[in-house]
RNA sequence: GCCCCUGUGGCGAAAUUGGUAGACGCGUCGCACUCAAAAUGCGAAAUCCUAACGGAUGUGUUGGUUCGAGUCCGACCAGGGGCACCA
């Protein structure tokens, strides 16, 4: 054996092994439990980052340690392919995004094999390749004749000076990102996926996603947003014809308190209105200003202008003004709102600003606890649900009051009286209103997957013929930053209608990648597949069993992934519903960030690897200098790393100058998955100390000769255990029983290296050399090396070969813990007074309660503690602790 | 603005079901080895008071429930993620 932990041999060596045996390559094998476990493909962007790295160690770690659990494990990978970055990269290098993302593609796979992750390559799907997107199309033909896709209007932000659709990301500050020229909103006509039929299932399912955290099911359900109201309407008249201004509202108790309309500027009564009032119509012009982001429009100053017209209340017959607001938006809802002052915090500031009557019409019910002093200053303020439950914990709280009929009524009984009188009169009724939109797929732009749709000037949009598909997008444009290059490529958009053989075009825009992001965890199963979307592998493999990714994929992504799953259900292609047993959100990378102003008044950052951080006699950060030449820079705390902050890490630095076990060792220590990580070159250095001290100690036990396993069946040094040999063996054996419950269950790695570790430093204190000894320390040996083999896969598969094993590890089944081993003679109880620690005392651990309230009284610090005062009452925890209180 | 999450030593964290707060690691300090350095090994350390024994305080702030709260409940503060065309 090496003396020296050499990681770049040892990583080369077991990497060749895998590659030879095509060890992770897998067959459908009916005989065996699968287990698919996946991790969100990356967008191919030049480099792996380290969250990268995190994401697919954390579901390394998972593949390996269940194919040691004797699972038939998949673990796939592929690029999400198509995006913005591509053209953006194109247009600043006028290379096409087809080059820079293939290019792309290469360096990072070879990255992806140098960290040795366990990864089935034949299975790899890249989501620009005709092979992939062709499919895309087929469904989205299919979904077309099924009407889960339709055509409609849709809000997108428009450059006026480039002429361009820009995406969210394009638009900074208000302006477009190349031009500067203030955004405004234009309807442009899109294709819509109908996600909102599926609103109901998607929300219920979510009770049955025990493997998902609480915390995504609950941003998810809040996202599709299912409330009970009331759809109401507020007769006018315009032009003779009689007609309903529709609003929904979940609090139609308060009805009565309406004092006004407000109308969204695209609404047809405020075109109405603007055609004879100049001002009004300024104003919407206005509105049309700005982006179509929702962030943006929740915080924008609340402003509107009366149309001059007026509805009537359809229960109290008065007239209300209807208002333009621009914070009422056309695509929810009805595109109008009903006002009430009184009882809503937005309509109450709006109300405020114009001079618009307040009137309250909810008041506390009679027999309720009045207000607490502090509370009572509150009264100025509208008094909203969110009010009622502060104040007094429930909706049956308040009544009705200024409100007619319906005074005295309770929030259920309103509402369930309001509704009826609206139904009688054909005003209105109860409604589920839906806060989830459907899901507008097209995007003008270059770099995705053709819409399969040619317009026929006879025919209309005309579907391409399934024989045509795939309709290939041309490689080798370059975007220019102004529209979209296919719309200025005849040989594309040239065509003849399919239908009646005339001159057609050929739609230009693309799908949205969250639809090829969409259902890539399937084709895995069927990647080579050229006649179907997929096949009965499918069958096999769906659903996913363990999903990992970030955080900041816990709605869209999910939401979309889990949408797309069941239409494909319906249309009888895949027998599951939900595409993502367990789901894994892993927290984010950050790094340290420096940064010093120039003279010139510009910040320049400076990498964390330039930077030497000062320190007190604690250790305490006093201050960080630059190690070129020692000028100081400040410190301004940690953020994700990007390119803007210059605190980005090369993993490929990192795993030529440490090894990939290290790396892969470090991300798993610093912090339990789902938390963010930052990143310190020092822990990476101490996980290398780690991983040299593993190799030191096997080692040193080895060059002093073999000795069997303690666990082996021709044991043949079996006596009497001293206390120390059984500490040790108990010590084998409860930590194994730990790290599998924190990789298998808790999912947990940072405390089962903790673990792990721990039993290292057992071990280093355990000095028997006796032939048992040495026995024991074997075992100890044999159960690290498999417990740390899902983590450091390399230095594992040689140092389970210098153990004395012929078989290669990655083939094992993981160790159960002995029972024997595990059985404790005595125990240590804590002893408190008052819940205060005053000592501690060690009892059988066959004692029974009385025995051990019996020792924990006659315990000197007890006595001490209570004498003289009455003993008023002693808890006693099993196993844990006796309280006594005096 | 709305939805979700997080807050514990100098730092990353641990405490799994309400039961010993700070395991494990980084950094710091001390010692050993060395001509020296690196590497390695051993040891110390939450804070305050005390020579020591020991005591008091302590998990963002604040109030509560409990024999007992980092953990449960209320209010507040700070930081992060998402908000539908970044992926």
């Amino acid at each position: 054996m090496q003396e020296r932990y050499d990681h770049a041999a040892v990583e080369a060596q077991a990497q060749d092994y895998w590659n030879s045996q095509r060890a992770f390559a897998v067959t459908e094998d009916p005989s065996r439990p699968k287990y698919y476990c996946l991790s969100m493909f990356p967008y191919p962007s030049g480099r792996l980052h380290m969250g990268h790295v995190r994401n697919y160690t954390i579901g390394d770690v998972i593949t390996r340690f269940m194919r040691m659990q004797g699972r038939n494990v998949l673990q796939p990978m592929g690029w999400d392919a198509f995006g913005l970055p591509a053209e953006n990269a194109a247009m600043a290098n006028r290379v096409p995004p087809a080059k820079w993302t293939y290019d792309n593609i290469a360096y990072m796979k070879g990255q992806l094999q140098s960290l040795g992750f366990a990864l089935d390559w034949d299975r790899e799907v890249a989501t620009c390749r005709p092979e992939y997107y062709r499919w895309n199309q087929w469904f989205f033909l299919r979904m077309l004749e099924k009407g889960v896709a339709y055509k409609k209007t849709g809000v997108v932000n428009w450059d006026p000076v480039d002429q361009t659709v820009l995406a969210n990301e394009q638009v900074i500050d208000g302006r477009g990102w190349r031009t500067g020229a203030p955004v405004e909103k234009r309807e442009i006509p899109m294709y819509y996926l109908r996600i909102t039929d599926y609103s109901q299932e998607l929300l219920d399912a979510l009770e049955h996603l025990p493997g998902w955290p609480e915390r995504v099911r609950t941003m998810q359900a809040n996202w599709i947003g299912r409330s009970e109201g009331v759809r109401l309407g507020f007769p006018y008249e315009l032009n003779g014809k009689h007609e309903l201004l529709n609003v929904f509202t979940t609090r139609a108790d308060t009805l009565m308190g309406v004092t006004f309309c407000a109308v969204a500027a695209e609404h047809p009564l405020a075109t109405h209105a603007a055609a004879s009032d100049p001002g009004l119509a300024a104003f919407i012009e206005e509105c049309k200003q700005g982006t179509a982001m929702e962030a943006e429009l929740a915080v924008m100053e609340k402003k509107g202008k009366p149309t001059g017209l007026f509805v009537t209340h359809p229960l109290s017959g008065e007239q209300i003004p209807v208002w333009v607001g621009n914070y009422v938006l056309m695509t929810y809802g009805e595109g109008a709102v009903m006002g009430v002052p009184g009882h809503d915090e937005r309509d109450f500031e709006f109300a405020k600003k114009y001079g618009l009557p307040i009137t309250q019409v909810i008041e506390r019910a009679a027999g309720e606890a009045p207000l607490a002093a502090g509370q009572q200053e509150k009264d100025t303020e509208p008094f909203t649900t969110e009010r009622w439950q502060e104040w007094y914990g429930a909706k049956t709280g308040v009544v009705c009051v200024n409100s007619g009929k319906y005074d005295g009524l309770t929030y259920p009984q309103a509402v369930a009286a309001i509704a009826a009188d609206l139904k009688a009169k054909g005003y209105g009724d109860k409604q589920v209103q839906w806060r989830l939109r459907d899901w507008g797929i097209s995007r003008q732009r270059y770099w995705g997957c053709p819409v399969p749709l040619i317009h026929c000037p006879q025919c209309g949009d005309v579907p391409v013929p399934d024989k045509d598909l795939p309709v290939v997008l041309p490689e080798g444009l370059v975007p220019d930053g102004s529209g979209n290059p296919l719309a200025k490529t005849p040989s594309f958009y040239e065509v003849k209608c399919p239908q009646c053989g005339a001159d057609a075009r050929r739609e230009t825009d693309t799908m949205d990648t969250f639809v090829d992001s969409s259902w890539y965890f399937l084709r895995y199963a069927c990647a080579d597949d050229s006649a179907a979307m997929v096949d009965q592998r499918v069958d096999y493999w769906a659903p996913v069993d363990q999903y990992i990714g970030g955080i900041e994929h816990a709605i869209l992504h999910l939401l979309y992934s889990r949408f797309w799953t069941r239409v494909m259900r319906d249309l009888g292609l895949v027998k599951v519903a939900e595409p993502f047993e367990n789901l894994l959100t892993q927290g984010m990378v950050l790094n340290d960030i420096y940064s010093r102003k120039g003279t010139d008044g510009r910040v320049q950052y400076f990498n964390p690897v330039d930077v030497v951080v000062q320190s007190d006699a604690k250790g305490a950060r006093t201050g960080s200098v630059l190690k070129a030449d020692g000028t100081p820079v400040e410190w301004e705390g940690m953020r994700t790393m990007s390119k803007s902050k210059n605190n980005g890490v090369d993993p490929q630095k990192l795993v030529t100058e440490y090894g990939a076990d290290s790396i892969r060792l470090f991300m798993m220590f610093k912090a339990p998955p789902e938390d963010t990580l930052e990143w310190s070159d020092d822990g990476v250095e101490g996980a290398a100390r780690f991983m040299r001290k593993l190799w030191r100690v096997v080692y040193e036990y080895v060059a002093e000769g073999h000795r069997p396993s303690a666990t082996g069946q021709n044991e043949q040094t079996v006596g009497e255990p001293t206390d120390a040999q059984r500490a040790m063996r108990r010590a084998a054996h409860q930590t194994l029983a730990k790290v599998t419950d924190d990789l298998g269950r808790r999912r947990v790695f940072n405390t089962a290296i903790a673990a792990v570790m721990e039993l290292m430093n057992t071990l280093g204190k355990f000095e028997d050399r006796s032939a048992q000894g040495r026995a024991i320390v074997q075992e100890t040996l044999e159960l690290v090396v498999q417990m740390l083999a899902p983590i450091v896969p390399h230095a594992c598969h040689a140092l389970w070969h210098e153990l004395g094993y012929a078989d290669a590890l990655i083939d094992r089944r993981w160790p159960q813990p002995d029972p024997e081993a595990l059985i404790q003679d005595s125990i240590e109880i804590v002893l408190q007074v008052n819940g205060k620690l005053r000592g501690r005392v060690v009892v059988p651990a066959s004692a029974d309660k009385s025995q051990i309230e019996a020792a924990a009284l006659a315990d000197v610090h007890v006595q001490k503690w209570i004498e003289g005062k009455p003993v008023r009452k002693v808890i006693v925890v099993p196993g844990k602790l006796v309280n006594v209180v005096v």
